[in-house]
RNA sequence: CGGGGUGUAGCGUAGCCCGGUAUCGCGCUUGGUUUGGGACCAAGAGGUCGUCAGUUCGAAUCUGGCCACCCCGACCA
């Protein structure tokens, strides 16, 4: 009652909000354009960590810091990266405030601690981290470096959405330096590769994996290799992105290194990110009007059993049946928790844990007791059914692994569903306007022909897939010829 | 930054036009009855009405300044 949410057909975007703020995800805070992420909503972003530091580390990547600021010269070196981000920079002028004489109790701005140079808070550490590069690579034997960095940025966003966009948001960067172009490009390719495959067996959520067009690529990038997931209004959201940079940041930070003949030259460099802005592609893309759907293998809790007694004695007898079930689940490495709270009712604990996404139920009362069973409920597909108490430690396993797998394939048969093909600029407006999704369609190639398409509709190139195949066709705007489709949507 | 809007208890709100110290629901506290899908009854606690000034015997209400937030646009992971 208090916890309903908005239904999705009424209005998404508020169902979303609901969902994040109901679900005790995260809350907006008392500074502008940032969020506080509350302890649920952290658990699932330190699975998603752990999972992906995992894949990092795995692919040979060791973790670093590197500071906050970043002196404005420093910003500056690399252009069109600086020109990028230079609107939306937080920038700190001062070192010290001071009690103000015209207004008791406040402070002020100490204009004596103007600082010599202004620090940029970082929107992105490429400067910051090749400028450290520099000074660590002589020679070709310190190549390759694979680091990542988990860290927060910040981008002062004139419009927020709880972990769609915020000022401030948590990232892991991959920042890499190599000795050849190949090699580099085989790095960009091999994180976007992580990332698709993060995204698809951890997320539940299929990806398409493209190249941006100029438009759309990082400033300072080469190339900028994405992903892009549908959520369930039609929308696109990128999901993550991996940037061939070539020798721009070696060039602006003068990195270079001696080759094995002994020619000085640049290093090539790569970099890479995902954000908290997955959280929301999680909740987006699975979550139904009863609240969240969390993946298996994110959720931070995977059973909840709730207990249905009517006094002390009976809940001491259930939790004496259950609790051997309890540590069997809990050695297999599985999260379980018993809510015993007497202080609420098992309908409402049912409707919270709904709420929550938690992907498996099991209610056991007197009933139960007598028959030697448990109720268990799938939050995927709402299915209740009776096992036998004795045959749950084993059901649980692999309950587990077919919600995950349900979970994708509906995300999988919603994405294939919501992707058209299109040969004209009148179906493509049509089919943008009533259902959304991604539209494969083609294009001249010219930057003119996206900027128009985009004013006119919205809907901006999410990528060049990297799978498309040789097309011959007709640009939908230009009518010029074009060898292979694109992808279309309006994006988040 | 341009256009529009809103600030009243932890949350959501009524009252404002037409001035007289604030309504209702959820939540919270206590007691009791309940407990297999969001319980019920009773009694309570909680508000400088965003802020500063002005008009007035008297301001949530009228006037002006300021601040904050939300929505639509431009920008964006």
């Amino acid at each position: 009652m208090a916890k309903e949410i908005t239904s999705r057909s009424e209005d998404y975007s508020q169902w979303y909000i609901d969902l994040v703020k109901k679900a005790d995800l995260a809350e907006n805070s008392d500074v502008r354009g940032c969020m506080v992420i509350k302890p649920y909503g952290y658990s699932i972003w330190e699975k998603m960590q752990q999972a992906l530091d995992k894949m990092f580390k795995d692919t040979g990547h060791v973790n670093a810091y590197f500071p906050l600021f970043v002196p404005k010269s420093m910003f500056e070196a690399e252009e069109k990266n600086a020109e990028g981000f230079a609107k939306e920079c937080a920038i700190v002028t001062h070192y010290r405030l001071k009690t103000d004489p015209n207004n008791k109790g406040k402070l002020m701005v100490d204009p004596d601690a103007k600082l010599e140079e202004e620090l940029v808070v970082r929107p992105t550490s490429e400067a910051i981290i090749w400028s450290s590069y520099k000074k660590w690579i002589q020679s070709y034997r310190d190549l390759p470096i694979l680091i990542n960095q988990w860290a927060n940025v910040v981008r002062w966003e004139m419009r927020t959405r709880l972990f769609l966009r915020t000022a401030e948001f948590l990232w892991q960067e991959g920042h890499t330096a190599h000795a050849t172009s190949q090699e580099a490009v085989k790095e960009t390719v091999q994180m976007l590769n992580v990332y698709a495959e993060f995204v698809e067996t951890f997320m539940a959520l299929p990806v398409i994996k493209g190249v941006k067009s100029e438009g759309e690529r990082f400033p300072g990038a080469i190339d900028t290799y994405c992903i892009e997931a549908m959520m369930q209004d039609g929308k696109a959201l990128q999901a993550g992105t991996s940037h061939f940079l070539g020798q721009n940041f070696a060039k602006a930070f003068d990195v270079k290194f001696a080759t094995k003949e002994g020619r000085l030259e640049h290093v090539w460099g790569t970099s890479w990110g995902v954000s908290t802005r997955l959280m929301g592609a999680l909740i987006m893309a699975h979550s139904d009007d009863e609240g969240l759907v969390l993946p298996p293998k994110l959720a931070p809790i995977h059973v909840v059993i709730i207990p249905i007694f009517k006094n002390e004695e009976e809940l001491s007898k259930i939790a004496e049946k259950i609790e051997p079930v309890i540590s069997s689940l809990r050695k297999a490495g599985y999260s379980v928790k018993f809510d015993s709270r007497d202080t609420q009712k098992p309908g409402f604990k049912f409707a919270e844990y709904e709420l929550k996404g938690v992907p498996l139920r099991i209610a056991i009362g007197p009933r139960d007791l007598e028959n030697g069973t448990v109720e268990v409920a799938r939050r995927d597909t709402k299915e209740k059914r009776v096992y036998q108490l004795s045959s749950i430690v084993e059901e649980i396993p692999r309950l587990l692994d077919a919600i995950q797998d349900n979970i994708y394939q509906k995300a999988l048969k919603f994405k294939s569903e919501a992707t058209h093909t299109v040969d004209s600029y009148d179906d493509f407006k049509r089919i943008l306007d009533d259902k959304g999704g991604f539209i494969l369609a083609h294009w001249d190639g010219t930057a003119e022909t996206e900027e128009a398409i985009k004013n006119e509709t919205k809907a901006t190139i999410r990528c060049i897939p990297l799978d498309a195949k040789e097309e011959a066709g007709h640009c939908i705007y230009s009518g010029k010829p074009s060898t292979k489709r694109v992808v279309f949507a309006r994006a988040y």
